[in-house]
DNA sequence: TCCTTTTTGATAATAACTCTCACTTGAGTG
DNA sequence: CACTCAAGTGAGAGTTATTATCAAAAAGGA
């Protein structure tokens, strides 16, 4: 994997952005500061950046999947009202051996859902 | 809402499927009984049904949205390899009640994601 | 049966993403 | 530093899931 402009920036968007972008999020942070940079790079990167371990995808949601550049074990929370994405950093380790125990799954995210605090008010 | 041929053999699509389908695969069932039924048609009273409380949305895997006809509270398993959905019927109140308790989301969901046994071995 | 309103089917439109391919660039090599 | 060439890029076409449009058909009450 070469380390061309286009690769850094939108590894740098990941992190400026902070929020869990989506390509598109990412594409317009990115087009910016490099006007010529097309959407099919921004697609292709973060899917290679996927499969090196350098990012996160957690999932489609709302029609965009999007992304975590917080590689550390971690879950999330997801509002289905905002739609916002929230990390949850407690540990399930218990929880999740008494389910790998019962049924043999070995879970590696968890995707919590409902509403938030914001917009439960 | 109109209680509709194309309705009922959606809804029991739903339930001889029962394997969490998509649109797609519900379509492809309903119309080997009902060759004129449109795609549209199938998609618009998924929608309708999810709204009026019949279905569930368990969110986009794989490029495709999927949906339960099991409304009672329950939680799912992804297999990240054979993406095949399962469903988890244990009681997390306890974990979701602390976590309200703390952060303030009302939690109605959770899926799990990682491998399942089958593919494990 | 008639009337009104909802629903349907066909098809066009949209949105997110992937593919293709000629051109460009990164980064080793001499 | 110039050379080489595989990897990467940009532009646009193609694909796939889903939604919108709208005339025709059907549901269900009067």
């Amino acid at each position: 994997m070469r380390n061309t402009i286009q690769r850094q920036l939108i590894l740098q968007a990941m992190k400026e952005l902070d929020i869990h972008a989506s390509a598109e999020q990412v594409y317009q942070h990115v087009v910016q500061q490099h006007p010529t940079i097309s959407k099919a790079t921004v697609y292709r990167n973060l899917s290679q950046m996927v499969e090196a371990g350098e990012l996160i995808n957690i999932g489609n949601l709302d029609g965009q999947t999007h992304f975590d550049h917080n590689c550390h074990a971690h879950h999330h929370f997801i509002c289905e009202t905002c739609k916002r994405i929230v990390d949850v950093e407690y540990d399930f380790a218990d929880v999740l051996a008494k389910i790998q125990g019962i049924d043999g799954f070995a879970i590696s995210n968890i995707a919590f859902s409902g509403v938030c605090s914001t917009c439960k008010a």
